[in-house]
DNA sequence: GGTTACATGTAACTAGTTACATGATTAG
DNA sequence: CTAATCATGTAACTAGTTACATGTAACC
């Protein structure tokens, strides 16, 4: 799950580590308790998969007032390239005088990562897995999220398949609620009944969320991408 | 989680690990898809730390005097089932003095756990810790499933402490809505306008709980209360 | 005599966490 | 010059999962 959040907001536009945190602590309520402890080794994973590669630093970072110092580097060994951060630090350091810190602030040993054409077709895969091990809510609700990048169809069948996970655990709750004859307690009976309740009114959300699909479906003919 | 969950069963009357699975995952919606790659480590776990012990069923009856009593489990049991139990619990009594082997080392039978002083102890304070590292949702559904085993006050300060969560979530969420960099897809706002009305549908429901535990609690004045 | 359900357990993996270690940059 | 914040990373732990391995008992 964290990989396909990493994914989506490399997707938007590059960015590193520590920025990456902050967007999905803040962002949407998911993956609020996001650590470093998980993050880094995520992204360190992406990298040697292929999925997402260091882009060397450039200006084009939005509002850079930084000017664009291209150094040429021969390697891109780690040891070439944490020089490279550490050359380029120290260039801040110097220059940096309450001149250059308006939008991105410093460039010192930030790697910011992108995402490669193999990390999009991955992001793709992971947004449209059926095989999704872990269906629960939080999945969902990241998948829809990312929702204007999978196609009118594809943002149906998530609807649908949400729609049959959230039936077959109603119908599961239903079962625990009614079987034993009297046997729960008055708290073990507001537990189930709240459950079912909520379990509900996230299916009618699902159902609702399917009726606009529909409608704009039919709006735009043509399978196309949604601003 | 699991061994709250565990000692929760246990206290209720001893039951062996194929049992206590399938109560967890058909008894409240909680643990649905527990496992016995967790469940049995889970219990040997607990039996090395003196929270349960094993009982095993001695030929003289001491357990099988009330295999009537053993009966009432969740699922879908019905006189058929009962039936069948109470025969494998008398067959069990009876076998477990022919076949030699099942007193020595690879015994397949069951192993009947019952919870000791020391676990019961373990039970009330995992059930009022104030320190739950994973504050979700299933934790406090869990913990109130169990509230018969905690006081009046107890009882309270669990729901204090799980609207606090909850109104700290909904601000969370509505900090994350107000984002003024860039606006919201569509999508995104269904996720967040969705999250924010499920956490006040939860916060009524805890309101709502503890009106009627006020009201439980002046009708049993009288009880001292912990605080 | 084969299938199904009961029953216990281990190994390897998943997906995160907290705590620790290190260092650069910036504000007061 | 010192504290806070930014920034990256590792180690050990938590809490579970799936897949595997083993075996017993009942039913037809």
């Amino acid at each position: 799950m964290l990989e396909l959040a990493i994914l989506g907001l490399l997707k938007e536009r590059p960015m590193h580590g520590y920025d990456l945190r902050k967007r999905l602590r803040s962002g949407f309520g998911l993956l609020a308790s996001l650590s470093f402890g998980s993050l880094y080794p995520a992204l360190a994973r992406l990298e040697r998969g292929g999925a997402v590669r260091e882009i060397e630093p450039r200006a084009h970072n939005s509002a850079a007032s930084q000017p664009a110092e291209v150094i040429p580097l021969s390697g891109s060994l780690s040891g070439e390239r944490a020089a490279f951060r550490a050359r380029l630090a120290a260039r801040a350091a110097t220059t940096a005088r309450t001149t250059a810190r308006s939008a991105a602030g410093s460039t010192r040993g930030r790697k910011v990562y992108e995402l490669t054409e193999l990390g999009d077709k991955m992001f793709a895969s992971l947004l449209t897995d059926d095989a999704d091990r872990q269906g629960d809510d939080k999945s969902f609700a990241l998948r829809w999220s990312f929702a204007r990048h999978l196609t009118s169809g594809g943002r149906l069948r998530l609807l649908e398949r949400q729609r049959r996970r959230i039936e077959d655990r109603i119908a599961s709750a239903e079962r625990g609620l009614q079987v034993p004859h009297g046997a729960l307690d008055r708290y073990e009976r507001q537990i189930a009944e709240h459950t079912i309740d909520s379990l509900n009114q996230d299916l009618s959300w699902i159902e609702s969320l399917n009726a606009i699909e529909q409608a704009s479906s039919v709006a735009v003919s043509t399978e196309t991408d949604v601003s």
